[in-house]
RNA sequence: GCGAGAGUGGCGAAAUGGCAGACGCACCAGACUUAGGAUCUGGCGGGUAACCCCCGUGCGGGUUCAAGUCCCGCCUCUCGCACCA
């Protein structure tokens, strides 16, 4: 390695120090001034910091630093979300604690953010599998619990074989384990749930509200949460001695009630928990069986997308169309599923495509009963007529529109008791059991004689033991533990058994940036005090990767308007304002270990400085846009600020003892040039200021400070063209300007030129604002166009006179060519900009 | 299939409807050097002898004095959801 272009390891290690010692970014709550509350998402402790942390962290860090110069009270926090498997998979490895290797991880971690300078309130750290955290987890779901949010059932879930636990819907991706890609197979448990589908209308209406989330991330909640609005309707099950079900009646849900009169059929999903019991009535029970395993086999066993075969089987039963009262015939289908709707369908093939596929392969008959406009009603049908039209052959409903029909069935079938409006939603509710130990235990001890009982809140925490043993076979080592597992039941005292599942680490981040903001005075009986929370709330500014825009936003979402609602949080929405930041990608894919691609920032930092690689990551590409890492770019960067440094180092050669002058005098009688110079540097104050404030154009802010430094470079270069003293002037505040601008990008090497040009502590000093007097130019380039082409620029007064404009390119050589046998037929004058002469060839 | 986003030099990328390619990388030339993979200076979309001129922002139309930008119709890619009743 050659020599260094300047000493940024010194240099940054001094810094650092400086700032350790001031606690330069320790915040409190102060009511008397503006705050601004800058996240980034906290990482899970896996190791080691890898690249896409410091493009998270860089960004962050450059947002709230320019807002505390900006004069704004930031919170700017970080900590650990460290519960979760891959401490567990250390454990049975490598032999070593779960807690143990959580713990070195963070402690290594640590250091690696301090060495990128990020101005962290270390103070306020959050560790979340500590009882200090993990306790409140336990306080809220007793709160959830109570208000009956929180509640038990069994259910049809899916099971990963490998992690031996549960998964919600949302970890399932393909058919697949989100993490370690098993497929995952379907298992009946009893489990804890949240009831998030409470808050699916109060969810889907607020995101119309975050006008500061990219659309993309309110698009893809939208399309989660999915809300249909329909109608359920009863069908009435013919079987005469009916004493094994809950009801008589198995309920469909429909978005096309218009269409009833056209149900031929009736499908039920496979795994419908009632289907066991109505087969007990079915001269066709062997088959059905049969049908229904061979299909929830195949059904787990999808590897790739495609949709299989319809496929179905009369289940032997038989329902009562609740108008018409005729029979329907009740089919199991392989492409109906259970957690949707009411896992019931009516078959409606002559308006359903794909219940006309399925009535054609099994000859079942098939009903027109909507014309929509311009249907022949002789013609043979070779498709589903699924659009809108007039009813027919439905009763007294005949001759209705659509819209009408749909509300007129709906309310007929109210009134008789056989239906009702209802809206669904693809969301589910949230299972939040885990079949692990490295996670918080759910509060809750079942007892023989009075069933499941909730821990005391004033006994908590329910610790985490921490005596346990791995047997590397999958299962949670907390259903082993003798001592942990049996206990007294807090309600009658008789020996009873704890629960052994824990808590889906989600819950951990679902509130953790309530608790950065509240824990400064936060007491032993509460996660945060109010008032600190609604001087702080909402995140004003989150950062963080777009593969949590829909499972941690979601859930996040969801637990702040639940403690909203129990007057725990002052905001319904936590994240005002969310930028989701790119991917970094390496050789065109992203950087992971399996392809070997990674960048390890420890050694970019120790070879070119963490300056270098915040710079870097932050010019690049835009903070939304995926970023293809470059190692020679990254010596741009570098160079950029070894540039920078010598520069400076220059002037303050050339004027020792600088800054002698006022930089905030104006100079009245600059030169040319010099005044040009000004220009600049003004400018740049102002377009670095409006890339903050607009949507974090920090690429393009970079790239002005490079502008700016090859302006002063130049002018510096030309030693004898100025007047010593405007020289001095405009180096001098020139550079001072720079280092202030580039104060949150890169910190250490601001810092440190900053004091040699008296802007000792720049973190804290105030944004430079422009002087409007020196953003008003004195000659500014016209353009001269012909038929809105480029033909030349002129040099002139902003205020010029369209004719005076013309005038002065009528002189000009390429204008009077390209307007030579032409003749004039308009033209357009912008004032200060442009002189477009509109011409055709002169006959 | 539904939804969202994107397509500009060799590369990463800039452009309130008004000079396309700022800034950087790579590359080329020169300076300084015993040396240069350091640094500095200059050049750098294509055609061309040319600083004239012509062409050029995925494709085809349109609006406009003027379109990368607005409108209509396509193509391609990326991401999300998907038997949703």
């Amino acid at each position: 390695m050659s020599d260094p272009l300047y000493p940024f390891s010194d240099i940054e290690q001094s810094v650092q120090d400086r700032w350790e010692s001031l606690k330069s970014f320790k915040v409190q709550r102060d009511d008397t001034r503006p705050k601004y509350y800058c996240l980034e998402m906290f990482p899970y402790p896996s190791g080691r910091i890898h690249m896409g942390h410091v493009r998270n962290y860089s960004i962050g860090d450059a947002i709230a630093r320019y807002k505390r110069m900006r004069g704004f009270n930031v919170l700017h926090p970080m900590g650990w979300d460290s519960f979760g498997l891959p401490a567990e998979n250390a454990a049975v490895v490598r032999g070593v604690h779960p807690a143990d290797w959580t713990e070195s991880n963070i402690a290594h971690m640590k250091v690696q953010l301090k060495k990128l300078g990020l101005s962290y309130d270390w103070d306020r750290e959050v560790t979340t599998c500590l009882p200090e955290y993990y306790r409140w987890n336990q306080w809220f779901f007793l709160k959830l619990l109570e208000k009956g949010l929180a509640y038990r059932k069994e259910a049809l879930l899916n099971w990963c074989d490998s992690c031996a636990t549960v998964l919600a819907n949302e970890q399932v991706e393909e058919g697949l384990c989100w993490r370690c890609s098993n497929p995952v197979t379907l298992r009946t448990l009893s489990q804890w749930f949240l009831k998030i589908t409470e808050y699916a209308d109060d969810l889907m209406q607020g995101l119309s509200s975050l006008e500061g989330w990219p659309e993309r991330v309110r698009t893809m909640q939208a399309n989660w949460i999915a809300p249909s609005t329909g109608t359920e309707i009863d069908f009435s099950l013919d079987i005469p001695d009916s004493a094994n079900l809950p009801a008589r009646t198995l309920t469909v849900f429909t978005t096309r009630p218009d269409t009833l009169y056209g149900v031929t059929f009736v499908t039920i999903a496979p795994e419908h928990p009632l289907l066991p019991l109505i087969l007990e009535h079915s001269p066709e029970k062997d088959r059905a069986e049969a049908f229904i395993e061979a299909t929830l086999k195949a059904r787990t066993q999808r590897e790739n997308r495609e949709e299989p075969e319809k496929e179905g089987v009369f289940s032997g039963i038989s329902l009562k169309h609740p108008l018409t009262g005729q029979d329907v015939p009740l089919w199991i289908g392989n492409f109906v599923v259970a957690s949707y709707g009411t896992g019931v369908v009516m078959g409606v093939p002559a308006h359903d495509q794909r219940d006309f596929d399925f009535a054609k392969k099994y000859r079942l008959p098939v009903r027109v009963v909507v014309l929509p406009q311009g249907t022949d009603p002789n013609a043979a049908l070779t498709g589903a007529l699924t659009d809108d039209g007039l009813l027919v052959d439905s009763g007294t409903f005949s001759g209705l529109s659509g819209d009408e029909a749909r509300e007129r069935i709906t309310r007929h079938l109210e009134k008789c008791g056989t239906g009702r409006a209802r809206k669904t939603f693809r969301l589910r509710d949230w299972g939040i059991s885990r079949q692990r130990y490295w996670g918080t235990p759910i509060p809750v001890v079942h007892c023989d004689h009075c069933g499941i009982v909730p821990v005391p809140a004033k006994d908590l925490p329910v610790l985490l033991p921490r005596d346990i043993h791995f047997t590397g076979h999958g299962g949670s080592p907390l259903a082993e533990h003798p001592d942990f597992r049996a206990t007294p039941c807090p309600s009658c005292g008789r020996i009873a058994r704890r629960e052994t599942d824990t808590m889906d680490t989600f819950i951990d981040s679902s509130w953790y940036f309530l608790r950065f903001a509240g824990i400064e005075d936060a007491s032993g009986d509460r996660p945060f005090s109010p008032e600190s929370l609604s001087y702080w709330l909402p995140v004003d500014q989150y950062i963080g990767g777009v593969e949590h825009a829909i499972l941690h936003l979601l859930y996040a979402r969801f637990f702040t308007r639940v403690l909203f609602d129990l007057g725990l949080s002052p905001v319904q929405e936590p994240f005002q304002s969310l930028l989701t930041q790119g991917m970094v990608l390496k050789d065109g894919s992203k950087m992971s270990k399996s392809r070997g691609n990674v960048v390890d920032p420890d050694l970019l930092v120790e070879e070119y400085g963490a300056d270098t690689v915040r710079l870097f990551t932050l010019f690049s590409a835009p903070p939304d846009k995926d970023l293809s890492w470059d190692d020679k770019a990254v010596e741009g960067a570098y160079r950029f600020l070894g540039r920078l440094a010598s520069r400076i180092q220059a002037v303050l050669e050339e004027y020792p003892g600088a800054p002698s002058v006022d930089g905030s005098q104006w100079m009245a009688d600059l030169t040319h040039e010099g005044s040009a110079v000004r220009t600049k540097i003004h400018e740049t104050i102002q377009r670095v200021t409006q890339d903050f404030e607009s949507h974090a154009q920090l690429n393009t802010a970079v790239a002005r400070l490079m502008e700016l430094l090859n302006t002063l470079s130049n002018y510096q270069n030309n030693e004898d063209k100025d007047r010593p003293d405007f020289r001095e002037h405009l180096l001098t505040t020139g550079y001072r300007a720079l280092l202030l601008l580039l104060a949150p990008f890169a910190p250490h090497l601001s810092e440190h030129l900053g004091e040699k040009l008296g802007l000792a502590e720049i973190g804290s000093r105030p944004w430079p604002v422009p002087d409007e007097r020196a953003l008003v130019r004195t000659l500014i380039p016209f353009v001269i166009q012909v038929n809105g082409k480029l033909r030349s620029t002129i040099s002139l007064a902003p205020d010029t006179s369209e004719a005076m404009v013309a005038d002065e390119a009528g002189k000009d050589e390429r204008v009077v060519r390209a307007l030579s046998g032409q003749t004039i037929v308009k033209t357009v004058f912008v004032p200060g900009k442009i002189l477009n002469f509109v011409v055709r060839p002169t006959p």
